[in-house]
DNA sequence: TTGGTAGTAGTAATTATTCCTATTAATGGT
DNA sequence: ACCATTAATAGGAATAATTACTACTACCAA
């Protein structure tokens, strides 16, 4: 696995938000550095760094969006304006040990939570 | 909103499968008794049916699955085999109190369990 | 310097889903 | 039961997100 330009501004790139981006997004952001990136490559790029786990996903609604944190994390999603915070649910080890049964052997608990940000709030 | 018999053998066929089938399933199985039932129409259906809460959704990996189960559960997906067996997790509303705070306002809580089935695991 | 090969740009293809339009059929009134 | 109204359908085109393909480029090693 080489060391390209295009892959380090795009790990630069979705590193340096705390937004969690689509590879669309990546790809204007990363455009203003190397005009001619193709989003084929940061599709490419993007899977390969979820791969050797120097980024994470979170998916919703059909489309896949990265995270620059790669430590474990959950996430609260706002149902109003679809912005998504990093939350800790250190719970999710307890519920993963109570439904450890010999029918379904479970390794791990994917949890969201949904609901309405501060902002949407008021 | 009519009661057309495609909209009927679309949901009898969801709801007599334990299943978590795709609208792409759902329209091949449904052909078989309706044979110029178009895709349209079943996707147009499985939204009403959603809609009017007749039946659920799950979404995993980029393709909306439909669950003729329409009780509150949950579900373990078996990352060998993609089976998807429904489950209930008690102590969601539990999470759901605990994480609610001035800044997030939490509705909602969504979980999966992930890990390896019964057959997966011989 | 010259290969060999992984990576890239650009574009075509695929997949899941929605949208559009002329036609069909379910429902309510007679 | 018959008809008019109008929602729902079939069929196909359109869209969005993503992957696949292909010729070209750039890096490393002998």
């Amino acid at each position: 696995m080489r060391n390209t330009k295009q892959k380090t501004a795009i790990l630069e790139r979705v590193r340096s938000t705390k937004n969690h981006p689509t590879a669309d997004w990546v790809f204007e952001q990363v455009r203003k550095k190397i005009p001619n990136i193709s989003l084929g490559t940061v599709y490419r790029n993007l899977n390969q760094l979820v791969a050797d786990g120097s980024i994470g996903t979170y998916q919703f609604d059909r489309t896949v969006c990265y995270d620059g944190t790669v430590d474990h994390h959950d996430h609260f999603r706002c149902s109003k304006c679809g912005t998504i915070t990093d939350v800790e649910v250190l719970e999710k080890d307890f519920i993963k040990n109570i439904y450890q049964t010999q029918e379904l052997h479970v390794t791990n608990v994917k949890l969201d939570l949904i609901g309405l940000c501060k902002a949407c709030l008021c």
